[in-house]
DNA sequence: AGCACGCCGACT
DNA sequence: GTCGGCGTGCTC
């Protein structure tokens, strides 16, 4: 017998099956991890097939030294679709593999924990041993009850309660034997449960659940927000687990707070794992293996849960399905959705995509019946969405304000404070200031490694560089022109805490942005004080939008709207309505009323005027009309192919080859091509590497026979030093 | 990825 | 003469 093996090197050179003799003794399955000679060393590897015969010449053939467990750990399912991410979008066997494992599991870092009890062997023995103990000997006559009483212990438990030196003391003689038991880690155990009572939907709520429940289908629920998605989900994995299916829910990583996870807990208890960047490792081998031998049944997690080694699927769940977190914009690049309808393709299984506010391609697919739109026009609490108010920034400038709280903002925070209720604040930009700028000369403080401005962070009384983290001593006088007189950019987040105390002395503010929450918890630590009214303000990035309740919030104000909508990317503006749409709803929860605030430049711009009466209807046909005539996606499909590397000629000349390919390719598929163009990137370089970009537009119809073309180009022209790699409609273009 | 092979400059 | 630089090629 010969098994096909990808061997655990992440190399496209290396992607390929290896075939190797299985041992006579030796049983195999598809998907089992094994332990290879490769070269001069050995290696993990993933069995992809097993069969009679190869055609390696056999002195080649080497032959298989172990298995590394004695069950399969890729899944027949896992199998396919990574077949699908190679097909899609060029990731090789051994990098799907590794998406798919823990990776505290490959070289075996990871061990199972296990616990030691204590019992009693000789229950006779153990009575004769206590009516002999000396009067005085307290703990050990205690423990002896103890497990007399209980039948078993764990070790550490009976060591607390009655002394460690009586517990060995029982152990040297006898009385008490200790046994290993392999537990599993619980992340989260000490999360507070939610009430777990029965909730009765709303007519709305039960005509869209039923339907998901009844035809398997793929559909987007589009519900303002307010409307109860979080109810659908659970009435439909509720009845996933009733027909004996499993179930996977996808949520943005910023939303698994620990209340997310408690009300999961409370309904469904051991039956959910949870799969996130934040569980230590062992905790997440544990979740992976409960998982795969089927202990759990639903999987709660950010975007990399949808390659959990789940069986017989039968919903599978992205909220908030329009956030940018689905799309792995890293190597190894991917779409979460698309693989979501394979997946669910595959499995019969429902998949649904929940947002107030979808993104413009999922709602496009709707509307071309790709998916089955379904809708929560009503909020639970039958309440209106909170009042924005619009206010022109220029306008209060020509009218004596240049500060960055307008006048009406001003009031308002004041008068909220006079309440007794909270207020966030929201910039989509972190630090003090944007950058650092010399009034003279117009010199610009940048890093050395990367083409961007610094950023000044006040409290490290330091300048950042936002892409390689690198810092710099702050500049007291231009290097360029020796002028002492330096200004700052735009403001950033810090800038806004340190004016507010100013304004509001005595008042108590939070900033919550990438820079306060570099721990693991920091942020829900912050989240928790604001909720806790344990401060009046809370100011921060992007973050704080995301599905966090709190009741006592009455004013949101967005400092800098055009933050977001000045992007360098075709999705500035959906991202700005979603963001609009998503920090208002953060207002007026509860029993209050709310009211946003909305600071821009550009107060006439539509995406204003449609978020403020929250008609994502009305945004959708402007802004699909615009795309539509622009070739944009989703009307058409941007390639980017990015290619970097230290030395400046090289990669240019490489950028060369390709782009006179990418020509040929055009000229031979002339209505494929929208657009074709080479460029240096707009950010040109990074961390000392060099970045250059050849930018395409594909029109839908073309695009998997470009992207094929694309694929097969890359294979065929590799080069050492340099590396190259395909974007498919990034999301910034940096 | 890593390790060996291989072909050229500066040292005991 | 040999030690060691890292370019090229192979791993079932």
């Amino acid at each position: 017998m010969f098994a096909s093996v990808i061997v655990d090197i992440a190399s496209s050179q290396i992607d390929k099956v290896f075939d190797y003799i299985v041992p006579e003794s030796m049983s195999l399955e598809v998907g089992t991890r094994v332990l290879v000679p490769f070269g001069k060393r050995e290696i993990e590897g993933i069995v992809v097939k097993i069969s009679n015969e190869t055609n390696v010449i056999s002195h080649k053939l080497k032959e298989i030294i172990k298995p590394l467990e004695n069950f399969p750990v890729i899944t027949n399912m896992q199998m396919q679709m990574a077949e699908f991410l190679k097909r899609e979008y060029h990731i090789g066997l051994a990098d799907s593999f590794r998406l798919f494992l823990p990776s505290e599991m490959r070289s075996g870092k990871v061990k199972d924990l296990t616990i030691t009890n204590l019992f009693i062997e000789d229950e006779i023995k153990a009575k004769e041993y206590l009516s002999n103990l000396k009067a005085n000997a307290t703990k050990q006559k205690g423990a002896i009850l103890k497990l007399l009483e209980v039948g078993k212990i764990n070790q550490v438990l009976l060591n607390k309660e009655f002394g460690q030196s009586a517990v060995s003391k029982l152990k040297e003689e006898g009385i008490i034997k200790s046994a290993c038991e392999v537990v599993f880690r619980k992340p989260y155990k000490n999360v507070i449960l939610a009430q777990n009572k029965n909730i009765v939907l709303t007519p709305d709520q039960e005509r869209v659940a039923s339907l998901i429940k009844t035809k398997p289908a793929k559909y987007l629920l589009f519900g303002v927000t307010g409307s109860g998605k979080t109810e659908v989900y659970i009435n439909v994995i509720k009845s996933c687990i009733e027909n004996n299916k499993a179930a996977i829910m996808l949520v943005p990583e910023i939303s698994l707070t620990p209340q997310v996870l408690g009300s999961f807990r409370a309904r469904f208890g051991e039956n959910v794992a949870i799969l996130h960047s934040g569980l230590s490792s062992g905790e997440r081998f544990d979740e992976w293996k409960r998982i795969l031998l089927g202990q759990a049944k639903i999987v709660v997690g950010a975007r990399s849960a949808i390659f959990a080694p789940m069986q017989n699927i039968g919903a599978i769940i992205i909220d908030e399905e329009h956030d940018g977190s689905y799309v792995s914009e890293s190597h190894p690049r991917y779409n979460t959705l698309e693989i979501a309808e394979f997946l669910s393709e595959k499995q019969g299984a429902s998949l649904v995509l929940g947002s107030a506010t979808p993104s413009l391609d999922s709602y496009n697919k709707a509307i071309e019946g790709k998916y089955c739109l379904l809708e929560l026009k009503n909020r639970v609490n039958a309440k209106p969405l909170p009042p924005l108010k619009i206010v022109d920034m220029a306008r209060e400038m020509r009218e004596g304000n240049p500060g960055i709280f307008s006048r009406a903002l001003e009031e308002a925070i004041e008068r909220t404070l006079k309440e007794g209720n909270q207020i966030m604040l929201f910039l989509n930009r972190r630090g003090y200031a944007s950058f650092l700028m010399c009034k003279k000369c117009g010199w610009v403080a940048k890093c050395k490694d990367c083409d961007v401005s610094l950023v000044y962070h006040r409290a490290e009384h330091a300048l950042k560089c936002h892409y390689c983290g690198n810092r710099y001593k702050v500049f007291t006088k231009c290097p360029n022109c020796d002028n002492e007189n330096l200004k700052e950019g735009l403001l950033g987040t810090q800038q806004v805490v340190e004016k507010l105390r100013e304004m509001f002395p005595g008042v108590k503010i939070l900033r919550m942005d990438n820079d306060t929450t570099t721990t693991k918890d920091a942020h829900v630590k912050i989240l928790n004080e604001f909720r806790e009214n344990r401060a009046q303000i809370l100011v921060g990035t992007q973050m704080i939008a995301k599905g966090h309740d709190f009741p006592q919030v009455t004013l949101v104000g967005i400092i800098d709207a055009d933050v977001s909508l000045h992007q360098t990317t075709y999705k500035a503006t959906e991202r700005t309505f979603e963001l609009i749409t998503q920090v208002a709803g953060r207002a007026g929860r509860a029993d209050k009323a709310g009211e946003i605030i909305l600071q821009t430049y550009a107060p006439r711009h539509y995406v204003y005027n449609m978020a403020m009466h929250y008609d994502y209807t009305a945004f959708y046909k402007k802004e699909a009309n615009m795309r539509e005539v622009t070739s944009f996606p989703p009307f058409a499909t941007i390639f980017r192919i990015l290619i970097s590397g230290e030395n400046e000629d090289d990669v240019r000349n490489y950028t060369k080859i390709l782009y006179t390919k990418m020509q040929e390719a055009q000229k031979e598929n002339k209505e494929a091509f929208v657009y074709l163009g080479v460029m240096k990137s707009p950010i040109g370089r990074i961390q000392n590497k060099f970045r250059y970009q050849i930018l395409m537009r594909i029109r839908k119809a073309e695009q998997s026979k470009i992207k094929d073309f694309i694929f097969n180009m890359l294979d065929e022209n590799k080069s050492q030093n340099i590396l190259a790699f395909v974007e498919i409609n990034p999301q910034n273009l940096s």
